[in-house]
DNA sequence: ACATTAAGTGATT
DNA sequence: AATCACTTAATGT
């Protein structure tokens, strides 16, 4: 039994408390180190192991036919990936791509343990249904803001969301990249972000942005 | 000093 | 809000 392993699950995911899953999960699971930037899961690719996210933050976003990327959702500490739980009880290629924004930890569990789990635990089943129920609230508001929020509301709620999820107040990102994430183009985000500047909310630099009051 | 890359700007759709 | 064409500024070699 990885005491590591316990410990950390434990601490950071309290629906799995239950002293046999718990052994279960440490003796099974495999804690690893991704480096910023790291892909962890490809669009397109099959997933055999299920991520769940110990330290740091992992971007997940989807890409249209012409390959321009929309950013979805961070996930944090205490977080699971809910397509690749999807992907793997259906055995279908990921819909998503997800990579690594910082430096993370992730403990990964093998999807064999999947279906037994499920059966075995409730507290597994529990946070599994869990997971799923979070991340399809923030899929309805991911939704709301490209259907009904303009680009300047977008932009404010993706550096906000940037801030609690890396709990930084400075990135270092460039606008492009931001267009990227939003599917837009850099000369409206620098144009907006200059905006903002302007009304002094976030302080601008060559590659990094500093956030002052996002209210 | 020069090339490269990020950011700013005005005009057009 | 997106795209184009161009300028200006910062940075690396």
């Amino acid at each position: 039994m990885n005491t590591e392993i316990a410990e950390k699950v434990t601490g950071l995911f309290p629906a799995l408390c239950e002293k046999e899953l718990l052994e279960d999960i440490s003796r099974n699971g495999k804690l690893m180190e991704v480096s910023a930037n790291t892909v962890l899961v490809e669009i397109g690719s099959y997933v055999k192991v299920i991520p769940l996210v110990i330290k740091g933050t992992i971007k997940v976003l989807r890409e249209d036919d012409d390959g321009n990327e929309l950013f979805l959702y961070f996930l944090n500490p205490g977080q699971g990936c809910a397509m690749t739980l999807n992907c793997c009880m259906a055995n279908k290629p990921s819909a998503i791509r997800a990579i690594a924004e910082d430096d993370s930890e992730l403990l990964a569990i093998p999807v064999d343990y999947m279906d037994k789990w499920m059966k075995q635990y409730q507290g597994w089943k529990n946070f599994v249904l869990q997971t799923y129920s979070d991340r399809f609230e923030e899929l309805l508001h991911t939704i709301d803001s490209i259907a009904f929020m303009q680009m300047d509301e977008r932009l404010v709620k993706y550096l906000k969301n940037k801030a609690a999820a890396t709990k930084t107040r400075v990135f270092k990102i460039t606008h492009q990249q931001i267009a990227y994430d939003l599917n837009s183009s850099r000369e409206v985000i620098s144009r907006l972000l200059k905006q903002l500047e302007k009304l002094g909310r976030i302080k601008l630099g060559r590659n990094h942005i500093e956030l002052i009051s996002l209210v």
